[in-house]
DNA sequence: ACAAAAGTGTTTTATATACACCCATGT
DNA sequence: ACATGGGTGTATATAAAACACTTTTGT
C-alpha cells in the first residue's frame, strides 16, 4: 500500500434518481421493478453503483440513460441518503439526483437489475423499495422550489416547440396548485426564456401557438 | 461474503465543510494546515471520512464539532465532488457541506490531520489544498441562494440576542452588496422571524435594540 | 351549431427600492 | 461638543394576483 492511500471503511457508493416526465399534463416518475432481493419484485427509483472512471455526476447520466435512452439535459443532485441500515445488503451511500426528459424521446430499457420499467403517476409512486418513498418526496420539494425561483428549469421536460399550455401543465404539476392562464402566459412572454414562432400546433380548437426555448 | 452483499469498487467518502463565522461584519470561513501529504503545509477545509455508525449529516456535523466545539445548528449539503483524480492518493468522494455557526461559541481545536485551524476572511481563503476553492465558491453561490429566499437562515450566525445591524452586516456579507438600513429593518419586523426583546446593547452610541429569533 | 381549447387587458395588491435626517449614548 | 452608530417614513417602481370574455378551429 503507498504511502499515501487512505484506509477507511468503504461504503458502496450510488447514485439514484428521480426521473420525471410530463405525460398529459402529468408528472411521471420512472420506476423499476428489482429482479434480485433484497425487495425483489417491488419498484423501486433506477440508480447504480459509481464506477472507477466517473464523477457522480456522469455515474447519474448514465444510469438516466440506460433506462430511458435518454441524454438527460441537466441533473441536479438534491440530497443524500445514507444512514447504515438503509440498505439490507451492507453499507451502501446513495447520491439522490434529478433528471427531466422529455417523454416523447423516451425508449425504456431494462437495466441490469430491473426486470420491468414504468412510468407512475407520483399518486401511485408509493411504497418503494428501500427508502425510496422518501427521495422522491425529496426530490419534489426541491422541484417545486426550482420551477417557482425559475419557470425555464422545466424546459428539459418539453419538446423543441412546445405551447404555452403545455409548459404551464408541467408548472402547474411542479408547483402543486393550478396558477391563471393570463399570468402565466403574461410571465413567459416577458421573461426572454422563450420564443414565440411562426408555428402552431393543431387540433379540435384554434391552433395554439408553438414557442421555443430561449437562453441557456 | 453473503449473498446480498455488493461487488463494487469502493471509493472513500468523505465530508468537507465550508464552516461561516461572522467577525466584525465579515465573513470568515474555517480552515486547516494540513499536517500531512499531500498538499503538506497548505490550508484546507475541515473534513473527514463517513464512519461506519454515522450518515453523512452526522459524519458532517462531528467534523465540525470536533474542530469548532460547536454542534452547528443546520448544515446544509450543497453539492459533491467526486471526480476521479482529485485526491492524488485515490478515489475519495467528496460530499460538500455548509455550516454556520456563532463565531462567540467557538473554541478551535486542531483535528487528528490538522496542524492549526483558523478563521480566515473569505478574499484570503484562496490556493486551498485539493479542489478546495471550488466548494467554498460553490457553497457561497449557495448560501447567497439561501439568504435571498430567507434572511433567517443567518440565525445560527447570531447570538441569541442580536441587534438589527449585526444580523444586516451577515446578510450583505452573504449577498455580497450593501442593502439599505430602512428597507432591511422592515423586511425582517414584518417577518415575523424575529422578536423584539425590552434589552439593549450598549456602546459609545445609542443603545441598539436586541432581538431574538422566532419561529423553527 | 356546437365543443374545445387558445388567446387577450386591466385592476388591485404586495413587495422591493430609493432616499435624508434626528436620536441617544460615551468620551 | 463631538463622534458614533441607532433609529425612523414616504414615495416610486416593479412584480404578483385576481378576474371574464372573445377567437379560431374541428366535427
Amino acid at each position: 500500500m503507498s504511502a499515501y492511500v487512505y484506509d477507511h471503511p468503504r461504503p458502496a457508493v450510488a447514485t439514484d434518481i428521480v426521473i420525471l416526465c410530463l405525460d398529459a399534463g402529468d408528472l411521471r416518475v420512472l420506476l423499476v421493478r428489482r429482479g434480485a432481493e433484497p425487495f425483489r419484485g417491488d419498484w423501486a427509483l433506477p440508480g447504480g453503483f459509481l464506477q472507477e472512471s466517473e464523477d457522480l455526476d456522469a455515474c447519474a447520466r448514465r444510469e438516466t440513460r440506460e433506462e430511458t435512452g435518454v441524454r438527460p439535459g441537466r441533473i441536479l443532485q438534491f440530497a443524500n441518503f445514507s444512514q447504515p441500515g438503509r440498505d439490507p445488503r451492507g453499507r451502501v451511500i446513495s447520491v439522490a439526483y434529478l433528471a427531466l426528459v422529455r417523454a416523447g424521446d423516451v425508449r425504456l430499457k431494462a437495466g441490469s437489475d430491473a426486470a420491468e420499467a414504468e412510468w407512475r403517476g407520483l399518486a401511485e409512486a408509493r411504497g418503494l423499495a428501500f427508502d425510496h418513498d422518501a427521495i422522491l418526496a425529496a426530490a419534489l420539494v426541491r422541484l417545486s422550489a426550482e420551477v417557482r425561483a425559475d419557470p425555464a428549469f422545466l424546459f428539459p421536460l418539453m419538446p423543441p416547440a412546445f405551447t404555452l399550455a403545455r409548459l404551464q401543465a408541467g408548472y402547474e404539476a411542479a408547483l402543486g396548485r393550478p396558477v391563471d392562464k393570463r399570468n402565466f402566459r403574461k410571465l413567459m412572454e416577458d421573461s426572454g426564456r422563450v420564443q414565440a414562432l411562426e408555428a402552431f400546433e393543431r387540433g379540435p380548437h384554434r391552433p395554439a401557438r408553438l414557442y421555443a426555448p430561449l437562453g441557456d
